[in-house]
DNA sequence: TCCCTTGTTGATCATACGATCAACAATGCT
DNA sequence: AGCATTGTTGATCGTATGATCAACAAGGGA
């Protein structure tokens, strides 16, 4: 019966460690949220000392905002990858507007939210959610310029309607962290609500089913 | 030098004081926070002992949702006030987008934002938001269908595109509370992307500038 | 005036947090 | 084998939280 006997941790290089650290950070802040980063919680999950944790990091701040960072910017750089894939502009901008209402990075919402709130008292990560947003708001710009220079779209500020669009898709997925009922179509309806942003043609941004 | 002696606080009656600590409950909230609602926190305001606070609440979690709940209540019932005053369904809509956009309220979608996350761990919380949310979707339900009769607006499922519009707003105004540069003419572009989802005409619900 | 009702106090408990650091022990070099 | 380096421990401090409750005192009724 030896559940967790917690004997001595094994030596490890400080990478290894580092790397381990951060790993159980990411995967207790998609399980529980950010505000479930205690030095004990990840000393826990490593299996160490809380003592060790702190030793890695400068203080949790910094180990919630780089966290934060580290999760966000994977989910920016899938959805990228999967964009360039599309030939023009109005499939990239359905499949962005697609992928992000499918309900499957609920749990990346959730630390969105959070993080919205915890900047407030957390300078660190109220400079990594700038960051990250401005990375995400990159990507919409990128297509509807692509879309004006095509003729698909004819947006006359590329930078406020990605912004634009960019609020609308995290108000949406705010919103199915809470309310995950009652709203049929989203996708759709939302097309039709970008569509009208970027004056593109009606039913052009409708999600093709696949190729 | 009397800054604050504390000597006993005058006795009250319980309704008095009951509304007393509420109102402060109300004002921190809206200054610091749903997270800056403690104990000790109300009760300095109030000026009086912290276990008075506890005294006239079954708990914590139930001053913070009734906290929440009246804050956000009291926005609703505001704004539902003024779209009462507009003539036809496309005004009232346009006033309400071009209102919820204001950045005026932004000490209110702070809470908003931080009651989605809290809710997780208070339950309680949570009911409200729900409840809060329910209030606002059907003020917008109201215009759209309003509009659907009057035929300037096309839609055939008031209640989703409601949610839809409603999410569109939240997630606007939470982008304001993290960044509020960059980003010129929102009401513009979300007024032409709500014509886009409710089939209105390009223009039409593009803010009269008074009456 | 006495005294009982009741609003109010504030010390106290249990818990949780970040941070610190002297002591410990595993590892590899000489 | 001996030893210095360094990864690791865990007790400890200061702070903060919600909750509890015996003791206190203000006010009004008798």
């Amino acid at each position: 019966m030896s559940s967790t006997p917690q004997k001595r941790a094994v030596r490890k290089s400080p990478a290894e460690r580092a790397a381990e650290i951060t790993e159980a950070a990411r995967e207790i802040a998609l399980e529980a949220g950010l505000t479930a980063l205690t030095l004990r919680n990840v000393a826990a999950r490593v299996g160490v000392a809380s003592g060790l944790v702190a030793h890695y990091q400068p203080n949790m701040d910094a180990l919630v905002s780089s966290t934060f960072a580290s999760i966000v910017a994977a989910e920016t750089q899938e959805v990228a990858g999967l964009l360039s894939q599309r030939p023009g502009p109005s499939e990239r901008l359905a499949l962005l507007v697609d992928t992000l209402l499918d309900n499957s990075r609920l749990d990346v919402t959730a630390i969105w939210v959070e993080a919205w709130t915890l900047g407030r008292r957390n300078e660190t990560l109220a400079a990594s959610v700038r960051e990250q947003m401005d990375a995400w708001q990159e990507v919409f710009q990128g297509v509807v310029e692509d879309g004006n220079a095509t003729g698909a779209f004819n947006v006359s500020d590329a930078a406020a309607v990605a912004w634009q669009i960019l609020g609308m898709v995290d108000g949406l997925n705010a919103q199915a962290l809470v309310r995950w009922d009652g709203v049929n179509d989203r996708g759709t309806h939302l097309a039709r609500a970008v569509e009208g942003m970027v004056g593109a043609a009606p039913g052009s941004l409708v999600a093709t089913p696949s190729a």
